[in-house]
RNA sequence: GUGAGUGUAGCUCAGCUGGCAGAGCACUGGGUUGUGGCCCCAGUGGUCGAGGGUUCGAGUCCCUCCACUCACCCCA
């Protein structure tokens, strides 16, 4: 084949389409009672966006990123996530200026240049949501909440846990930072070596680390709970407290590090058995720095990000979400049948009935067959026979049930 | 970037120590005039990932390349 999807890319084709529609939907109609609006961005932004806030030395930035120059020598990336294109249009849009809290949400592909793997694709989606202008952990609180609840709508909560965790504060995270440094530097001959590269450039890091020797070495280390500052210990308890006021199960994982600079405070992550190496389906957090590292207010701020594919590997998994079929399916036997079954089709489908029929010059068994395979709820038979009583004999797929009916008369009865 | 695995019909796969390219599903038609699903019969459909080598003969053995998958890594 000469021409196929370039690697990590893939059609999301109509059998799975209902999936799709189904998660973006109560997504929507969720997030708008919780008084979000949807916001859509570019896709291409200026690389220096994505180096600035995501960081320079991540590796989505250092080494993920699709960058490209154009024509007249400007660095421009496909956007590896959303956040910062959605900061940027907050300041850029002076969106601040509306007053209050703005609650945005977008949703829409992102791209990653990594090694295609279950769950992992160049190309992903991403339902994705941002707060502006609350500091408080009520924010923190309504949008975990929030992403339970739609977890729990679309039926998948029992094979989900969520964790969480603070990241501190630039008053806090340092010291914390110091000294795990320097006691990973006692320790170093422990460590694999992704970890010796990781303690120099992202301490934070090595608690991801799956290496049975790194865990051990690990669990004496200290954790960035025991280095909050009062105000991230106050808003950190804050946070547990209102989620188990409204009973959603979390557990406190000290590990639990964003990969992206800009966070700070809360941190969460929702997570799967089911899906492999890949088990994150979603995880957000807290930045409040990052609206004036860009350049705008010194706005808090707070988000997350849902994976699409993720989530909808998992519903396939766990249960079946029907596809419409058509209400009616018209048989037509000759040609004179056929062409009032055309006008016929025209005539419902504009009053919202989904009408198919057969183009073909085929017989009635070939007609019923294929309205058996479109899962047709009716068909209506128009031969010569009915041509000449002007009528029609309109069957119910289900009960096997058959009537005459007048031609004028079909909405009625179906 | 590193490692392992897999490439045969639209899909899922069988094909033994080398000897005529197969099954199930799907698709099309039929099982007496104009009635679906179940069943029965028939048919369409293949550059066996690509190229080279060994051999009388290669889907099968050897080499090179390509693609896909999973894992590391990273993250949604």
């Amino acid at each position: 084949m000469e021409f196929t999807t370039i690697k990590g890319f893939r059609d999301i084709l109509p059998d799975e389409i209902s999936y799709w529609q189904f998660l973006e939907n109560e997504a929507r109609k969720l997030f708008e009672v919780y008084g979000f609006k949807e916001i859509r961005t570019p896709i291409l932004e200026k690389t220096e966006l994505f180096k600035r806030s995501i960081g320079q030395e991540t590796d989505i930035v250092s080494k993920e990123m699709y960058t490209f120059q154009d024509s007249k020598g400007r660095s421009l990336s496909l956007r590896p996530e959303a956040t910062a294109s959605v900061v940027r249009a907050y300041i850029q849009n002076r969106l601040y200026q509306k007053g209050g809290i703005q609650k945005l949400y977008s949703i829409g592909p992102m791209f990653r240049h990594e090694r295609p793997q279950k769950g992992r694709f160049r190309q992903f989606h991403q339902i994705n949501v941002e707060e502006f202008g609350d500091p408080g952990p009520i924010t923190d609180a309504e949008q975990i909440i929030m992403i339970m609840e739609l977890f729990n709508r679309i039926g998948l909560s029992d094979d989900l846990s969520l964790n969480i965790n603070s990241l501190g504060c630039p008053r806090c995270r340092p010291s914390f930072r110091e000294k795990l440094k320097s006691y990973l530097e006692n320790k170093r001959e422990e460590l694999c070596s992704d970890c010796k590269r990781r303690s120099e450039l992202n301490p934070l890091r090595v608690f991801d680390c799956k290496v049975e020797s790194c865990k051990k070495t690990l669990q004496d280390a200290p954790i960035i709970l025991d280095f909050l500052c009062e105000d991230c210990k106050e808003h950190f308890s804050s946070v547990q407290k209102l989620l188990n006021e409204f009973g959603i199960e979390f557990v406190v994982n000290p590990g639990l590090v964003r990969g992206l600079d800009y966070y700070t405070r809360t941190a969460f992550e929702v997570l799967t058995e089911e899906l492999g190496a890949q088990n994150a389906i979603a995880g957000g957090g807290r930045y409040d720095g990052l609206v004036k590292l860009l350049g705008g207010p010194d706005h808090p701020a707070i988000g997350f990000a849902i994976g699409m594919e993720r989530t909808i590997e998992l519903l396939r998994k766990k249960r079946r979400i029907d596809e419409r079929s058509p209400d009616l399916f018209i048989a037509a036997l000759g040609e004179e049948a056929r062409k009032i079954a055309f006008s016929n089709a025209i005539r419902l489908r504009k009053k919202g009935i989904w009408v198919e029929m057969e183009y073909e010059d085929k017989g009635l068994k070939a007609q019923m067959r294929r309205a058996d395979k479109l899962n047709s709820k009716k068909v209506l038979i128009i031969g010569e026979e009915e041509i000449k009583k002007k009528n029609a004999i309109l069957r119910d797929m289900r009960t096997g049930e058959q009537k005459e009916i007048d031609l004028n008369r079909i909405e009625v009865e179906i």
